[in-house]
DNA sequence: TGCTAATCTTGTCAATGTCAAGATGACCCA
DNA sequence: TGGGTCATCTTGACATTGACAAGATTAGCA
């Protein structure tokens, strides 16, 4: 897409990219002040556009939700295979996981998003499913270090990678609403999962 | 609390008890649509009164949402020490895991509430607080098979208690937010957790 | 019986998502 | 170069919601 060089936003009528604007305005909103606070008439007045403008980018709230999502597992991804590039197989479960802890607490309200947005929207977006099973096949690809053979739709599930998923992903949620207790510090909270992940693999 | 005798909710300017009638519709359209369809209005309109009536029981939506969670708490807190009730402290883990996951299974919507809540009422109300911290005394419990001695608010987190808390709430929520995919049944997914925690505390 | 306080209603307001109809201008083709 | 076409955006409107204020109703108690 040749699109207009970038040029401040409201001095055309044409935006340029409202729909990207829109998701990075709305990225933005999301880890400064929750998904509560991303609404479609707070993000045009912030990029000065007309209250209705993101109705005609996104069909519905959940729509632009599910984007903000996929973008989460998009990057979540790369966290991951940057965890095992050229690293030994042996590492990988212990690497990947780390990274994983380490991307939720970067990006806590994202993450969150990340989990929430299936049941939200109704039916499942095609990019949300895409994005998703990609980082899951990394997830895979982590627990029996090796590239797995099947495609992730017919993929059977099996204890072990269950288990590690469960283990960062519950430890993760529960870190994030706070279950664990204030006086919990992150040093220590990712010390604790590192633990758990080696003792359950050993 | 002497109440009035049961009668029909709209034949009275006074409603009786509208703050736990309130709470118990609340609480069927919580698992029958979702947290999302909670609504002052919506409520009022069921239980006949006026829109304004929820307000002077709740001071905010979210008091009701946090209302929510606190039952749900306190339902949990039932179930894991049934659960324990009369059985071996060496069966104690298992069981209260099965329990909890059951539990979560049973009340997929109020278990997810139970775990949203804490952020959304930006101070966690006092009742919510006692009852989660009741439960998870339950959980301490059943992770060191006796009673803890210290009291929950200066506990220190350890490895185990965590690795069985974050197994069991990771894959709960794995599954009621359908990341397991939709071919993996409910008893599969039974099955499968009863393996990960005895393996993980074999 | 009458007072007081809790409980509920009516009326209102601002904010939001969503839709419809019209304005604007980017792009393409003759 | 000029005109048409269609995506993009604006304006206007509507229903819904949470929240507040002021007044009506009634329970409970002295």
């Amino acid at each position: 897409m040749t699109q207009t060089p970038p040029q401040t936003q409201t001095d055309t009528y044409h935006h340029g990219d409202l729909r990207r604007a829109l998701i990075d305005q709305a990225g933005k909103t999301l880890e400064q002040y929750g998904a509560g606070a991303i609404t479609f008439r707070g993000l045009a007045r912030a990029l000065g556009v007309s209250h209705a403008a993101p109705g005609h980018h996104f069909s519905d709230r959940n729509e632009l939700l599910s984007e903000l999502a996929a973008d989460g597992y998009a990057g979540l991804g790369d966290a991951l295979a940057a965890a095992m590039e050229g690293q030994p197989p042996n590492t990988w479960l212990e690497r990947t996981g780390e990274a994983y802890v380490r991307f939720a607490l970067a990006n806590p309200e994202r993450y969150r998003m990340m989990f929430a947005s299936r049941l939200m929207a109704g039916v499942c977006p095609d990019r949300l499913r895409a994005e998703s099973s990609q980082a899951y096949l990394l997830l895979l690809k982590a627990a029996y270090q090796k590239e797995p053979e099947a495609d992730p739709a017919t993929y059977r599930l099996q204890t072990p990678e269950l288990a590690a998923w469960s283990l960062v992903h519950g430890s993760v949620m529960l870190w994030l609403d706070g279950q664990l207790g204030p006086e919990l510090d992150e040093a220590t909270f990712l010390r604790l999962t590192r633990e758990m992940l080696s003792r359950a693999f050993a």
